[in-house]
DNA sequence: GTCTATACGTCGATAGAC
DNA sequence: GTCTATCGACGTATAGAC
């Protein structure tokens, strides 16, 4: 007899389609009832499984935060040499936005809809793990593997044209997931001139 | 007496201080009466120079989707090299980003609380947009000026890379908008590596 | 744990005086 | 053209029967 399952379950359940609804309509166009629908139970049951609509977005950008400090934390104390580790953290990316789609779209568009002292942890996360980012750029670039230029602009050209893979990428693409961190390692390490 | 005047300016000030919000709490997050206070008037007043919150949203997407679609035509239809041509594009991004920023924020994330025939036009012209670039990347490539690669790959991270500037610049950056187009430039066409 | 019924706030939008 | 007052719809969330 495992009670506790069950309700794991259905709160999984919750966060799925909630996921799936919010990147599609946004936090602000998605209703509990648009919810509930997709679960296949009454808006007010839901509150047996989760606390309010609120937890429901955060529950989602807090598991994508987590998820990617995690993996960075780790590429980061590898022993690699810095281009080996960016190429390391574009197959992050890409992998994530492959594997869980749906959340890390909220996660990157729908964080301005959490409540302002979860907001500010989010944001915090987020700074903490640009400022990884960038130390690994940063580190390269001293080494003399990396062109020197400004930190900034090269960490968030990274990261912003790792984003859309989220828009685009479908399972029925012609195109694997190797594939696509090949092409992008060498637009970013080398660009798209001859 | 210039009694439209009146109105051109006022309706003007309403969709600025629009943009505005929605770019910092989401269409959905922002209210008639949150738009109304930095305007100085009641929510109501507002009525009186447009017609709805749906409809301040279309004027915000499709002043900017003209403003992309006309200036790509212009780098498109010229005698320039493709190298040259794509640089181009990268100026005319950054400069209507920095030039008017809130707005092309909400068309870039807001675009989805349009109402469905209008969604459905902006993300043609979209496309059409998506089109034309890709067109010139094509181009590059069999003209032996770019690398052989994808093109989706290499148009989207390319207008994907160029999405960060929306969140990040502020005229208070130390950085112009010729510094910025220079190094972006370098980053696209010749990567990090060096 | 799921349902029906509903409380209660907020939303966009309108009516009508001035 | 701006205001006050308010409508009606819809939002999240709760109460209480089963």
């Amino acid at each position: 007899m495992v009670p506790l399952r069950t309700k794991v379950n259905k709160r999984e359940l919750i966060l799925t389609e909630a996921s799936k609804l919010f990147k599609d309509r946004g936090f602000g166009g998605t209703g509990m009832r648009d919810i509930a629908e997709k679960v296949g139970m009454e808006a007010a049951s839901m509150y047996n499984h989760i606390k309010s609509k609120d937890e429901i977005l955060e529950l989602i950008c807090f598991k994508i935060a987590d998820a990617y400090t995690t993996q960075l934390s780790e590429i980061a104390n590898t022993e690699a040499s810095f281009q080996d580790k960016l190429k390391q953290i574009i197959k992050v990316h890409i992998d994530l936005m492959i594997h869980d789609a749906a959340a890390v779209s909220v996660a990157n568009n729908d964080w301005k809809y959490l409540r302002d002292e979860k907001k500010e942890e989010y944001k915090s996360i987020r700074k903490s793990y640009e400022r990884s980012f960038a130390f690994v750029l940063e580190e390269g670039m001293k080494s003399g593997e990396f062109k020197t230029m400004n930190v900034s602009v090269a960490l968030f050209t990274i990261l912003s044209s790792l984003r859309w893979i989220e828009l685009w990428y479908k399972p029925s693409r012609d195109i694997s997931a190797e594939e696509l961190e090949e092409e992008l390692s060498t637009i970013l390490l080398n660009g798209i001139n001859i």
